[in-house]
DNA sequence: AAGGTTGTGTAACAAAAGTCACCAAGTTTA
DNA sequence: TAAACTTGGTGACTTTTGTTACACAACCTT
């Protein structure tokens, strides 16, 4: 397990003694696929870095309403998270398990100090926020610029490309509700993706062409 | 000049010692109303610091369309900007001056440094990252979670809460391309609001009551 | 095998947003 | 001052998206 974690520190090019630190103070989190990360109770401060699986993260509306933001895979950090518990603020946003996941769980107490010390982790904190920063755009120019049409087959693209896997194993209405939209609407815009042969539709899965 | 300067970097809570840096390295920047502040050509390396006046931060799509994202008020920095700047990317939004502004423009060379070496400073960059975080997601929710109507009174009150003032100065038409829908339907939708009492038209202005 | 549950397809309709056309009242320019 | 341009108001229409209702098939459970 500790493997998985010196792989990833590696990969992320941070040094050795970091990495020794933040394997000292960090403690394993294991998920399954559907479970929520960091549910609003806990409120941990903890930095995540996902070590193995895929986690999803979603903004809640002010109904029961939410919208899927952008997929956190293996490697990576939510830079949000950091913030987010650095301010000890509550912006509601929701993450949760899309695969069986392993997350290396460290307290922000930490953050600061390494800052100070590493450029290493300036780099690594920096170039989250970047990816972070430009997901969230990505996703502010799918529903602003595109129709709802155009949306579903880019959150098809994406998922396979998360997943790495062609066959995507979710409902409409579990789709229609990642969009803020209804079933009925992900159905007929599924069907027309099936008749111009982009997909192909079976019961609780949904296969890329 | 330097006055505004320091003012707003001890309001920030920046040390001195880091103040007087901040000092040495940067240059003045002043742009006029309508101005492009980071035009993609210059593609300077610089964080903008605005010491006074009002940008506007928008997006550009694939078209010529654009959304509005936020305002960068006086004694705040754009995050967005540095990442950018560090990273050398070239994540396409434009930032606009919306008043005539004056702006402390500082190389990014010396960021990392400066991150490293003041405690004040990581915490002055961090606090700005998180703002701007929020900021997105509020786009995000207002576009995602709102109909047209809501989104223009909301982006009539933000512009009213950044001004300062009650009367926009702003054409139906420029409206309209702010939120990325066509002047016939700001119109139809600012004359709804209008019979609801809640502003009032004139020409080349919106008066909010 | 019967009965319930869940997932999908589809028709019919309603609401929201976008488009086109045209007019009228200001403003600028010649 | 007349002509040209800018800005805003409005009716009529289309397209997109959302809603309601219902049929049916696949799947679970017992």
């Amino acid at each position: 397990m500790n493997e998985l974690l010196d792989k990833m520190l590696a990969n992320s090019g941070i040094e050795p003694e970091l990495a020794n630190e933040i394997e000292q103070v960090g403690r394993l989190k294991k998920v399954t696929a559907g479970e929520l990360v960091v549910n609003p109770e806990e409120r941990a401060g903890e930095m995540p870095f996902v070590l193995k699986g895929l986690l999803k993260v979603m903004r809640d509306g002010d109904q029961q309403n939410e919208v899927f933001l952008y997929y956190l895979e293996g490697g990576e950090t939510c830079a949000m998270s950091i913030t987010c518990c650095l301010e000890g603020r509550a912006t509601s946003f929701r993450v949760m398990a899309e695969e069986d996941s392993i997350i290396w769980m460290v307290p922000v107490t930490h953050l600061d100090t390494w800052l100070a010390k590493y450029s290493s982790f300036r780099k690594f904190v920096f170039g989250s926020y970047q990816t972070r920063f430009d997901e969230l755009l990505m996703a502010i120019d799918s529903v602003v610029f595109q129709n709802m049409g155009e949306r579903l087959l880019k959150y098809l693209l994406d998922t396979q490309q998360a997943t790495g896997s062609f066959q995507i194993h979710k409902t409409h209405q579990e789709i229609a509700k990642e969009l803020n939209t209804s079933r009925v609407v992900i159905s007929r815009l599924l069907k027309a993706l099936e008749v111009e042969d982009k997909i192909e539709l079976h019961r609780n899965c949904i296969e890329i062409l």
